[in-house]
DNA sequence: ATGCTGACAGGAG
DNA sequence: ACTCCTGCCAGCA
């Protein structure tokens, strides 16, 4: 399907938008809970449609799954990227290769 | 309006 | 640890 390129931000997508811009580098958001943040609790699904109409400039690396790993369709760059990235930006990452939540979870709900 | 899809989350087996 | 199923919500044909 067409990816939703040519419609300004607007509504949910401006809500999951700004909070994901909202991130400070060396924390992690999970859909869920940017979902709950918008007051959309179980739109988690919408979250990731909406982060694949991402525009450029927008943290969405910081964005990860509830287990602190990388999604399934992630087109910015594959997991290895997004490791990189946010380990430059001071994210711990455990010998699992998951992100240690406990830590990084931004939680400034 | 209806149905399908999707970068998820939780629970059950 | 694994897989499978269900619920949830927004956008598009």
């Amino acid at each position: 399907m067409n990816r939703i390129e040519s419609k300004p931000p607007k509504g949910f997508f401006g809500d999951v938008y700004s909070v994901v811009s909202r991130i400070r580098p060396g924390e992690v958001m999970t859909y869920g809970q940017i979902a709950l943040v918008i007051g959309r609790p179980g739109a988690a699904r919408t979250v990731g449609y909406a982060m694949s109409a991402a525009p450029p400039g927008l943290p969405c690396h910081r964005v990860v799954t509830r287990f602190g790993d990388m999604a399934r369709g992630n087109i910015f760059g594959g997991a290895e990227n997004q490791r990189r990235l946010l380990e430059a930006e001071g994210v711990f990452f455990l010998p699992n290769g998951r992100i240690d939540l406990k830590k990084c979870l931004k939680r400034d709900i």
